[in-house]
DNA sequence: GCAATTTACATGAAAATTCATGTAATTTTT
DNA sequence: AAAAATTACATGAATTTTCATGTAAATTGC
């Protein structure tokens, strides 16, 4: 690996908040990740089923928006879940240019498993934090996200 | 866009740890993200040059695993660096397996304006969190990503 | 010191993503 | 109400990423 000096800012991008980010997001993630394979899904298609499977209907845009992807991407996307059977496509009778997505019953049944070991495993992380900490940080989280 | 309403968590995602710092991350990146491109770099060719612009030469696995990404995606990615002349390869006279990546003239030349652009961009993110929340943010992640 | 194992990287084929653009439905202008 | 502009999504081609595996160098065990 690689030898810990303490507090060492000599590099920029130690302590660059867009470098602890990424670097958070990866940790957390990546623990949780093997579970995600596990029950066959990939990293985006465990997103878009955290998403739906306990929400109404989206658009494909909200759905992009939603799990921090490109439109095409997510486009191309549904269609493979749709043809896994996880999710079902629907019209939208007062605007027809939206395809309405939505989790199937398999959809839900694959998503809801890793749900309840998502929040297992967040609550391992947070109480490794300590509840003041968690606090602050998910204020801090919140308030980043909306600019 | 969608209705806002105050701290709605009937969902799933809303207030999930990995949801929010997906969401931060993006929403921090994003801005950014529009003058990297202006540079001419992708977003991942930037995280490249941020790690290596002040850095000795890395090998390719160390690169990988500083930005986050997989060891033959950072090989493909630092042949296609090399080609552009923003990096340059040596080998390890103490190990021969390695390949020993550093930042060009041309490299360090490019990253540098980028890199100052980040740190104010970052001041100014900080600046709308305020110091307190700053100093438990970074913390927090921080204890986050050393799990 | 040689065989077995491990480490570091490269690479080919397959899959996913992205960009640019296309098409159709809706909304806005005038 | 027709034309213009915008919105929502799909798609083809090109690029990028990923997985599985290959190769060569270094390390470990005996």
């Amino acid at each position: 690996m690689s030898k810990k000096s303490p507090v060492n800012k000599q590099r920029f991008v130690e302590g660059y908040l867009g470098y602890l980010l990424g670097q958070a997001n990866h940790a957390v993630y990546k623990d949780f990740d093997a579970q995600v394979r596990a029950a066959g899904l990939s990293s985006i298609e465990w997103r878009v089923l955290a998403t739906l499977h306990d929400s109404p209907a989206l658009t494909v845009s909200d759905l992009a928006h939603q799990i921090l992807s490109k439109q095409p991407t997510v486009t191309k996307l549904v269609q493979r879940m749709v043809a896994s059977g996880w999710l079902e496509l629907a019209s939208d009778s007062g605007d027809q240019r939206r395809t309405m997505v939505r989790a199937t019953r398999a959809g839900i049944a694959c998503a809801r498993p890793l749900v309840l070991r998502a929040r297992k495993h967040e609550a391992t992380l947070l109480a490794a934090l300590g509840e003041a900490d968690t606090a602050a940080l998910k204020s801090a989280l919140e308030k980043l996200a909306a600019l």
